[in-house]
RNA sequence: GGGCUCAUAGCUCAGCUGGUUCAGAGCACCUGCCUUACAAGCAGGGGGUCACAGGUUCGAAUCCUGUUGGGCCCA
């Protein structure tokens, strides 16, 4: 026994080691290799701004182990990392974290605000790809990609020019946020919200109904409105108001006819029940308005004052607060107003001047996705793409066919710059840089100069630059000529790894980023940007909610991989995650995969602590040609799995092989005696069989496998498992073999069962005789019955055995040769039962046979098994019967 | 409101085109063992009217219809 070999696993330091060691040699950069087919993995950027969640624990675990697989079965394989610059989630950051310095975005101008940016990416921007690292993901970090890096910035805006000058890409109008007083857009982000609402007066006036003297009363808390109102909705299922629907409301003071309409939309118990619509003034009543095909009157200008539009001559160019103020008086003394309370409401300020957010519409640019979406259908619904699991096929059309147009602009500074430059005459021209701009604006009129263009403040949706990551990350576009739109020159990166295999990605971004790649890929690639999509579930707590820093309900992965090593928290992770079910996790599973770790480890030492002696002739050739032929199906069927990426199956399938088949059987079959040595052709055999299961399992556990396979033989340094082949099945043969030897083990078993129930230890060992028909099968696994049964011996009879206690399997009668204190009533009542179920089931089978329609109908097969199960079953009863009459 | 999807041991899930690989796996649980690789272990065991109600069939967890209850996406 070597005793330097502890008895408990250790992780930490191993981890360590092995994952500098396979860095340090380069073990997993990839380039284009003619002899090898290539097997690529983008890694999905987890944002810049991310520490390290169980979703991207579950998630790069899943990409390692199909890349490190395929690694090893000798593609040349790659994975891609990188971070996503995420301009949302960033920019909240950086402007958070300059308040706290008491800078504000405001006093900055975009050139230090972009400063500060990068400076805080370059600091923290790469935590996420270093804690990665700690799993042990087996990236080419030396393609470490950002995506707002200068290449990948130049990819965005030339697709963006792209896009426009084929007509894909358009100016529409959208509700936005909008500062007053800054005279500018604000981002979500940028809105704020007091968490205990403000006060606000709720008015109820009455709009008068065309024709009548009735009047429908509506609540608002911004009267100043009333004058861009275009209809009144009220709820469908409100019966208050059924009899007012198609009629005409007037809109006081300028007695705008507008329709009365139903909208889902309206709260019942809000109000009045009747909400009057102002599309140009709230983003719920736009909507409204689109579902309605209603009109849009802007009364309020950009400094907050009202505009002409709201035909009251004594309001225009007066701010709306002001006009709140005299519209309501005007509206009280004209006898409009029925009430007047108080309320508390959230309203939006901006984070900059804290006035007002004023919802506007305003004109942004949209991707016209109708015209590009098709091939990008077509390619999942002819399993071009697959999606897995493939329900999400489903999903996938539905969105597809009904695609909206892509909003790709946004109120930030972070991000990519939207190429569009405005002249004076409100003009714009589309260009890569300022000065070809210029040279485009002065086509329409040579005097321009570079002080006449205006660049567009707003950048691109993330999203527009994610969506080109498949090429983008092999620098395609660096080499795409816009003019003829297709690559200018070879680029050997690209047309080796692309397309991609396999995207691992969740579920929600389907159509985000899924879909789009797909579309981007056809559009400059005409080829899919990737073959499968794995789509994992959402990582949520015990009480099923989703894992969230907010929640506080997660815990932080790096002290799990502290505690359980980065092989334990992976195995522990995949345990219970089948592709595209959400998983409840639990601490237990990592235990369960450490607890799997030290089961490996502690094989490992006997095997390394035996003395093997040269001379001595193999003495189990049983059990090792039955652990082969396992070890072989165990292959066909992981292999299988693989294939229709059900990973945590194929992981369970190698777990029972290891734990149950190699460690609980076969090695107990062949451990020699205590202080014996072991035969040299059983050891090397063993050895084999353990590499060939490290093998198997390197993708899951990368670590600990490493770890042993230094250990198992002398190696030169990179003779490492990371790199070694994949074990293929020897001999397909075997079923046979595999059949025989269940049975002998589950005799095995039964006699295991008979000493438990008999209070029997397994230490004394008695005769076993067997009855049997064919007694060839016990005869071929003697050796492994009697060491496994703890035997004294076998004998076989022809007759019934003098010993009273027995048990069956299959059809044959085991007797234990030993004088038992045995009691009659329990035994009695043990075999009533199982004959009574016997008796049972056989009724059922019986019941089958004797139909005549079944016997027609059924396929040979089945009915041949039927047939079986009659035999099998009627030879048991006649056991049992036999035993309970020997008991009397 | 529209679409998609799910419901099987205490928990997480397998169960392909209906028929002992049909009621299964892992964990958890119970019993007995510190048997020198491993108590983070060994051996054995008990758990389910397959959400509910109908229907098709010789036969339904599996196919059809409805009900109920979850989840996701879009609005």
């Amino acid at each position: 026994m070597s005793s330097e070999i502890p008895k408990i696993y250790q992780p930490q330091e191993v981890e360590k080691k092995w994952y500098a060691h396979w860095l340090k040699h380069k073990m997993y950069e990839a380039k284009p290799n003619p002899n090898k087919k290539p097997f690529t993995i983008l890694m999905p950027p987890p944002n810049v701004t991310g520490i390290l969640h169980m979703g991207h624990i579950l998630n790069n675990t899943i990409q390692d182990v199909l890349v490190r697989k395929a690694r090893m079965q000798g593609f040349e394989a790659l994975w891609v990392p990188g971070t996503d610059h995420a301009s949302i989630a960033t920019e909240a950051k950086v402007v958070r974290m300059l308040r706290e310095q008491n800078i504000r975005k405001a006093d900055l101008t975009r050139e230090q605000f972009l400063e500060h940016a990068w400076e805080w990416k370059e600091k923290y921007g790469g935590i996420i790809l270093e804690q990665l690292k700690k799993l042990g993901a087996s990236c080419d970090w030396s393609r470490t990609r950002f995506t707002l890096e200068p290449t990948y910035y130049r990819a965005v805006i030339k697709v963006f020019i792209d896009f426009y000058k084929k007509g894909h890409i358009y100016r529409g109008l959208r509700m936005i946020n909008w500062d007053c007083e800054a005279k500018t857009a604000l981002s979500n982000e940028e809105v704020l919200y007091k968490d205990e609402g403000e006060r606000s007066t709720l008015y109820s006036i009455r709009y008068p109904i065309k024709g009548t003297n009735d009047f429908i009363v509506i609540a608002t808390q911004r009267p100043e409105t009333i004058m861009g109102d275009v209809a009144v909705a009220v709820n469908p299922s409100d019966e208050r108001y059924t009899h007012l629907l198609g009629k005409k409301a007037l809109v006081p003071f300028i007695n705008r006819e507008i329709p009365i309409i139903a909208d889902d939309y309206v709260d019942k118990t809000f109000g009045t029940g009747c909400l009057k619509v102002t599309p140009a003034h709230d983003i719920n009543d736009y909507e409204i308005g689109q579902r309605h095909h209603l009109e849009v009157i802007d009364t309020i200008n950009e400094d907050g004052t009202m505009s002409p539009l709201c035909q009251m001559p004594e309001y225009i160019g007066k701010d709306r607060f002001e006009v709140r103020k005299r519209i309501v008086k005007k509206l009280e003394t004209e006898g409009f107003i029925v009430e007047s309370k108080e309320f508390t409401t959230r309203i939006g300020r901006s984070e900059r001047t804290n006035t007002v957010v004023e919802p506007k519409l305003s004109l942004q640019w949209f991707i016209n996705m109708q015209a590009i979406s098709k091939p990008a259908l077509e390619a999942v619904e002819s399993d071009s793409v697959r999606l897995h699991p493939a329900k999400f096929k489903n999903t996938y059309r539905h969105w597809m066919e009904n695609v909206k147009d892509w909003c790709i602009s946004r109120q930030l500074w972070w991000g990519q710059r939207i190429p569009a430059y405005y002249l004076p005459t409100g003009e714009f021209v589309v260009a890569e840089t300022a000065e070809e701009a210029l040279h485009e604006a002065q086509k329409l009129n040579p005097t321009y100069t570079a002080k006449d263009l205006r660049q567009d403040e707003d950048v691109l949706d993330t999203w527009a630059s994610s969506w080109l990551w498949p090429m983008a990350v092999f620098d395609a576009y660096e080499d795409y000529d816009l003019e003829n739109v297709k690559f200018a020159k070879e680029n050997a990166d690209l047309a080796y790894f692309y397309p991609t295999d396999v995207l691992v990605t969740a579920p929600e971004i389907l159509f985000f980023w899924v879909a789009r790649m797909i579309i981007a890929g056809q559009e400059y690639m005409k080829e899919k940007p990737f073959s499968d999509v794995y789509l994992t579930g959402i990582v949520r707590d015990k009480q099923g909610r989703k894992m969230s820093k907010q929640l506080g309900n997660s815990p932080d992965p790096l002290d799990l991989i502290d505690k359980h090593g980065a092989d334990g928290v992976r195995i522990g992770m995949l345990f219970c995650s089948p592709a595209g079910n959400d998983l409840p996790f639990d601490e237990k599973l990592c235990e369960q995969g450490r607890n799997f770790s030290n089961k490996i480890w502690n094989a490992f030492r006997l095997i390394q602590g035996w003395q093997v002696d040269k001379a001595e002739s193999p003495s189990n050739p049983k059990a090792m040609d039955w652990f082969e032929a396992k070890l072989d199906h165990t292959l066909v069927v992981v292999e299988q799995l693989y294939g229709q990426f059900r990973i945590s199956e194929a992981l369970m399938a190698i777990y029972k092989l290891v734990w149950d088949d190699f460690c609980s059987w076969y090695l107990e079959m062949i451990k020699p005696e205590q202080g014996e040595p072991i035969d040299e052709a059983t050891f090397l055999k063993t050895r084999e069989f353990m590499e060939s299961i490290l093998k198997l399992l390197h993708p899951f556990m990368p670590f600990i496998t490493e770890e042993i396979w230094s250990l198992l033989a002398k190696r030169s340094e990179t003779d490492c498992i990371t790199l070694s082949a994949y074990p293929v099945p020897k001999n397909l043969n075997s079923t046979n073999l595999l059949q025989r030897a269940d049975k002998a083990l589950e005799v095995i078993s039964q006699i295991r069962n008979f000493r438990s129930k008999h209070g029997m230890s397994p230490k004394t060992d008695f005769n076993l005789q067997i009855r049997a028909q064919k007694t060839d099968l016990y005869v071929e696994f003697a050796a492994e019955i009697l060491k496994m049964a703890n035997l004294s011996g076998i004998t076989f009879l022809d007759e019934k055995s003098a010993y009273p206690l027995s048990f069956v399997v299959g059809q044959d009668e085991f007797f234990v040769a030993v004088e038992l204190q045995k009691d009659n009533d329990k035994e009695r009542e043990s075999l009533e039962k199982d004959i009574a179920y016997q008796k049972g089931f056989l009724e059922s089978v019986l019941k089958k046979l004797n139909n005549e329609r079944f016997v027609q109908n059924a396929k040979p097969e089945v009915l041949a098994a039927e047939q079986k199960k009659k035999a099998d079953a009627e030879a048991k009863i006649k056991a049992l019967e036999e035993g309970l009459m020997a008991l009397s």
